[in-house]
DNA sequence: AGCACGCCGACT
DNA sequence: GTCGGCGTGCTC
């Protein structure tokens, strides 16, 4: 082996062209490559210019091409890095190029373009246009031709074949960084005045304005989605010299403060917590590869046992990865470590911008933070000597990447702990089934925190039958219990907080003569109505159409479409339409019917569609400026708000039913976190839980925050039905626009999954195609096959060749990805 | 993916 | 005859 040849992995190939490349290295750059350097060689037919990482060195090679450059070497991925990208690579059939992706900010390997400058080679026909604006405007890229040209490639090839146009490579230097088009008035005085004499183009002009008065600058985007109003309104306001627009760029950093004010308060620990920690520091001092599950019940300070764990290994002179489910979700875990340790801490989320995400990476990498705190992604942080990976709310589904690389944080995890000798820490009051098992097996060593600490109380918890209410007649969305407990929490001063897992206003409209609900031409999906305004109570059958549409559209949650209420039955022609169930939206307004006079606030994603709203909520419900805060899954996450003394689920059942193996395990863990946020006030708190299944096992045992008995019961089905943690599953989905060509490619598929698993001797059972729950997404049609089985090397690289053959054969029109241990069946 | 080669039909 | 359609196959 010498250093002459080089064995490289090129970024952005398909999966079926990812394999190790041998180069010839120049003499000149051999000084400056090593392991893990990045390099530019030519690939392909054209000599196209590619990055590549340098994996190994080679053996000579005839067919080897000359690499031509090295990129400036501040980063080389670390040997530990390299092997990372291959296990991941193995794990989750993504290309090595992703996998470093990953790991190093896109600030570093940057994308390249193709710039253009007329030659002296002959002209062909047809293509003076092109010809012509390349002269005028040397040196263009690709991306400008596109803005000028349609349909222009084809000439554009012919150009450069016949020379009369040279081609270049370029080094595209892509800026992330978040925009968001910032709407303030210019005179808000005049406009308190005159508003009222105004006329207007349309009503929305005047919304817009109202809207503007009474919130201040606003981003276009919440302006759009508040009124459901068009860039064109907000354009008419600009033309009238009425408002103006300002473009920012987004790089405020939200912890920044909590940054500055820093705690030193001594945390005292409990005799229980003393105890946890001794066993987690035990277990940190073998420095072996070791991983823990830290299995606290709600309210038994995990938070003081974490930070006491992170001192005992900063104090050994090692770093620290802390990750969260969802950094804007968890702002006081994050608060609380930045509060401790100050700059030494790095905070990753996904908002960074592409500057603040490298500068980032800059530090961790020269050690100046020793302490990570961040999402999913973190995981991948360059940390100097990795002592522990706390993973906190470790059950949550964010773990796991659902789009390329499909990794679960908990793997890399492992990887990493194994490559420094660092112990991984799992922490949670409801932990995923398979860590928890694991934890029962002896593969982590089980730390239980079975107390509350101090105030901490559990609340009341009332289940409603939901089913018994209506056959009472009560067709609100609020049970006698709920309205009577959030009567008595408004009287009494506190506040409330409702959790509906839909949003919208009405979750479907169907046809009165055909019974078929209203669906999204692009998928198979019922739209939901979504109001924009109040809608007015005295609905009669005449009026309702009428009202409905004047006050809101329907929404796609699938893939985002949105249209007007039809006036009549897209299949029937019919013209009554019932309006069924409800969301936050209904829930907000019945409330505020029920209830007359009351404040409240909503939090969903309709609300937050920046970063900025979702604080400015959860902030004003702090300061109590709504007495009852509504929202579908944000408002569960660990907030702390002390007058909280109740807690409503509105309907627990949206979970529990759907097909996924894991519907139990999801409600439990979610109502059990629900029920929690009522026990942090001083004064009692009560949680009342709505259903229609009041006897699942999930909701009483949940309502008991009992997870032993659920665990006991939950692991006993997974074992009969043999699902995880007895098995792994492998699940492949097809795509195409056409259902028979679906349907071939399916049949085939698991004709030769079956054929060669039994030809490998593998034991594994393949199940399908079905139609995947939502079958019709975006204009395409979806299937699935999943397999039940236990991954190992063949079985990988079985999933390998199938995903490669297919990738080789010619038809584009189908898709088709793999997804070991997906979080969602 | 991106690019070239190659073999077919419809034009100056 | 030539131009351009897109099926097939390869990338050190």
């Amino acid at each position: 082996m010498c250093q002459e040849y080089i064995n490289v992995h090129i970024l952005d190939v398909p999966y079926q062209a990812d394999s190790e490349y041998t180069y010839y290295l120049p003499k000149e750059l051999r000084e400056d490559v090593s392991l893990g350097s990045a390099v530019v060689v030519p690939f392909g037919k054209g000599d196209r210019k590619n990055t590549a990482i340098v994996t190994s060195f080679a053996e000579p090679n005839a067919e080897a091409k000359p690499v031509y450059s090295v990129l400036s070497g501040y980063f080389r991925l670390s040997e530990d890095m390299l092997q990372l990208c291959s296990f991941m690579k193995r794990h989750t059939l993504c290309t090595f190029g992703e996998a470093v992706k990953c790991i190093i900010p896109s600030a570093i390997v940057t994308k390249t373009t193709e710039s253009y400058t007329i030659a002296d080679g002959s002209i062909p026909r047809g293509t003076e246009l092109i010809y012509n604006y390349i002269k005028e405007n040397p040196g263009v890229d690709l991306k400008k031709l596109k803005d000028h040209f349609v349909d222009f490639e084809r000439d554009l090839k012919r150009l450069v074949r016949q020379g009369a146009v040279s081609k270049t490579t370029v080094v595209l230097e892509k800026d992330k960084s978040k925009y968001e088009n910032m709407v303030s008035l210019i005179d808000r005085d005049f406009l308190l005045e005159n508003l009222s004499q105004m006329k207007f183009r349309s009503p929305k002009h005047l919304e817009i304005l109202e809207l503007l008065i009474k919130r201040g600058t606003l981003s276009d985007k919440e302006i759009y989605e508040t009124l459901d109003a068009q860039k064109s309104h907000i354009d008419a306001l600009v033309k009238k010299g009425l408002i103006s627009v300002e473009k920012i760029e987004l790089t405020r950093d939200p912890y920044l403060e909590i940054k500055e004010q820093r705690n030193e308060k001594p945390l005292i620990l409990s005799d229980e917590q003393e105890r946890a920690l001794e066993e987690l520091k035990a277990l940190y001092l073998e420095r072996k590869p070791r991983g823990a599950l830290l299995y606290g019940v709600t309210g038994s300070g995990k938070t003081s046992v974490i930070k006491k764990m992170i001192d005992v290994v900063i104090n050994d002179g090692r770093g620290v990865i802390i990750l969260v489910p969802e950094i804007s979700l968890t702002p006081q875990t994050v608060s609380v470590f930045c509060g401790y340790y100050g700059d030494r801490v790095a905070v990753i989320h996904s908002s960074l911008s592409k500057g603040e995400r490298f500068d980032t990476y800059k530090r961790i990498y020269d050690g100046k933070a020793d302490i990570v705190i961040g999402t999913r992604s973190a995981i991948f942080a360059p940390v100097k000597n990795l002592g522990l990976i706390v993973i906190d709310e470790e059950q949550e589904h964010t773990y796991k990447s659902d789009t390329n690389p499909k990794y679960l944080a908990h793997d890399i995890a492992s990887f990493r702990a194994g490559k420094s000798n660092a112990l991984v820490l799992l922490a949670s009051a409801t932990p995923s089934l398979g860590s928890y098992y694991k934890a029962m097996e002896g593969t982590y060593a089980l730390v239980k925190l079975s107390s509350r600490y101090g105030e901490a109380t559990l609340p009341d918890v009332i289940i409603t039958d939901m089913k018994k209410e209506r056959a009472r007649g009560n067709m609100t969305p609020f049970g006698t219990k709920l309205a009577e407990y959030l009567d008595r929490t408004l009287s009494d001063g506190k506040q409330s907080i409702l959790f509906l897992n839909r949003r919208g206003y009405h979750s479907s409209i169907s046809c009165n003569d055909c019974g078929k609900p209203i669906e999204c031409p692009n998928c198979s999906v019922a739209m939901t109505y979504h109001s924009y305004r109040k809608i007015e109570k005295e609905l009669t059958p005449e009026n309702i159409g009428q009202v409905m549409e004047n006050s809101g559209v329907l929404r796609c949650h699938s893939c985002g479409y949105r249209t007007k209420v039809p006036k009549k039955c897209p299949e029937c022609n019919g013209e009554d339409f019932s309006y069924i169930g409800f969301g936050t939206q209904r829930a907000e307004s019945e409330l505020e019917e029920l209830f007359s006079g009351v404040k409240t606030l909503r939090l969903d994603a309709d609300t937050t569609t920046s970063k900025q709203s979702y604080e400015r909520i959860l902030g004003a419900f702090r300061q109590k400026e709504a007495e009852v805060l509504i929202g579908t899954q944000m408002v569960t996450k660990g907030h702390n708000f002390p007058l909280v003394t109740l807690v409503g689920v509105m309907l627990a059942d949206t979970m529990l039913y759907t097909s996924d193996y894991r519907a139990s395990e999801r409600t439990f863990s979610m109502l059990t976190q629900v029920i929690g946020r009522a026990g942090r006030a001083k004064d009692h708190g009560v949680a009342i839980i709505q259903t229609n299944s009041p006897n699942d096992q999930a909701i009483t045992l949940a309502s008991k925050q009992d997870y032993d008995s659920f665990y006991e019961n939950e692991i006993q089905i997974r074992k009969a039905y043999n699902f995880p943690p007895f098995c792994d599953i492998a699940m492949i989905t097809i795509t195409s626009a056409g259902e028979q060509v679906l349907d071939k490619l399916g049949k085939e598929l698991i004709k030769r999954l079956e054929s060669e698993m039994t030809k490998l001797n593998i034991p594994a059972t393949a199940y399908g195609p079905f139609e995947a729950p939502i079958y019709r997404a975006q204009g395409r049609y979806r299937k699935r096959i999943v397999v039940k089985c236990r991954l190992n090397k063949a079985l990988r690289e079985l999933f390998s060749k199938i995903y490669i053959d297919f990738l080789k054969g010619a038809d584009r029109s189908t898709g088709l990805s793999i997804d070991f241990n997906p979080s969602n069946i």
